[in-house]
DNA sequence: TGCCTCCTGCACTGACAGTACAGTATTGCC
DNA sequence: GGCAATACTGTACTGTCAGTGCAGGAGGCA
């Protein structure tokens, strides 16, 4: 019960390391029991089959997200009163966090998910589909706030500015991953952040 | 000569197409064969292996890109006297061709590497690191001649903004995959495109 | 006529995704 | 202590896939 849980995550976990470096197809289920230390048998008793590891992965990588920015966007938000100076401390302690990452950002599960869409089931196209509208959520309830406030200069809508948030961060761990800069992606929430404290300034 | 290289061309439309559909591991050399019409002997006439059509597959994919940019960018500017009305009109054409499109980007094969990058040899990281560097110099030397003229309301350099836009085009394709919006690319364009107006206001 | 380009056909190898199923060690519960 | 469920191992197999090697053939062209 316990111990299989425990075996269960640790595939996981070599999995998800494995996918973001080679890609779902470039992955094979020998190498990923070679470093768990189990058998075939024991992958296949945890995963009926590779779709299934995929969906258990894609999922565990969503809730993991979806705790990094409740944690962040929670903590800023009981520092500061106001929703505007919330977000944007947001945006800076994301940006700290990601320059910490002494490889840069692994990579987004989704976004790599994205790119072999066609060989996976439906399910996971939802999931997938799920965790953008999600992130469109998530950033746009903060807009919405912030926007009860302050005027924004440009007539953009919450959703708008939620879906430009999450292509800066998708487009900006691209980037840094062609570009083999891991700083680049903290830099591009930097600028993004100053776009929004220009968009909603009284000045 | 002209038999070889039509038929070499052809590998290489049917290979992008599955590529971007199902990510480089999840395309087989069997599945390409069999609908180009080949035999799998004519293939490796063509390819010495799967990591030349990689390299082949992603040269193509970014000379095209680069004639599109150019396109696009230098009708603009033709068009229009000033730096920054043109820059605009270019991001305006680029939203509406992506517009056009009725299944929207097919992807970008620069991204899609990213996520396989362990699997490829040096020589395709440095070919995707120097597209990405293409990008930047384009975006940024018209960022330049922009600032030249306007100063910016947010002390940004052009390499940073030109990296932005990279960003909102990688992210944004990557978004409106997972979203299956289609036009949210053409969307997201068009909102860094009023961030652009916005920067550069004397108002 | 002969060489070069552009293939086809065939017969392999080794890696990989499963499938099937029998057996076993450990653990929790009554 | 016994029983059953959980969490595996071991073995043996199938079909697909990347890749190799090599012989040979069709068509163009010099």
């Amino acid at each position: 019960m316990r111990r299989g849980e425990e075996t269960r995550s640790r595939i996981l976990e070599v999995a998800e390391a494995a996918v973001l470096a080679k890609g779902f197809g470039g992955t094979s289920i020998d190498e990923l029991i070679a470093e768990t230390g189990i058998t075939k048998s024991g992958f296949f008793y945890h995963f009926r089959d590779k779709n299934e590891l995929a969906k258990a992965l894609l999922q565990r990588y969503i809730e993991n997200d979806e705790r990094i920015y409740d944690d962040i966007f929670g903590r800023a938000r009981e520092l500061m009163d106001d929703p505007l100076q919330a977000f944007l401390l947001g945006l800076k302690l994301l940006s700290e966090l990601l320059s910490d990452l002494p490889n840069g950002h692994p990579g987004c599960l989704v976004a790599a998910f994205c790119y072999y869409e066609r060989l996976f089931d439906h399910e996971i196209q939802m999931i997938n589909r799920d965790a953008a509208l999600a992130w469109r959520r998530r950033f746009s309830l903060m807009f919405e706030e912030i926007m009860a406030i302050y005027a924004p200069r440009l007539p953009l809508d919450a959703d708008q500015l939620a879906d430009m948030l999450s292509s800066v961060l998708e487009g900006g761990i691209v980037l840094s991953k062609a570009l083999r800069e891991p700083n680049s992606l903290a830099n591009q929430i930097l600028i993004f952040r100053s776009f929004v404290k220009l968009l909603f300034s009284s000045d």
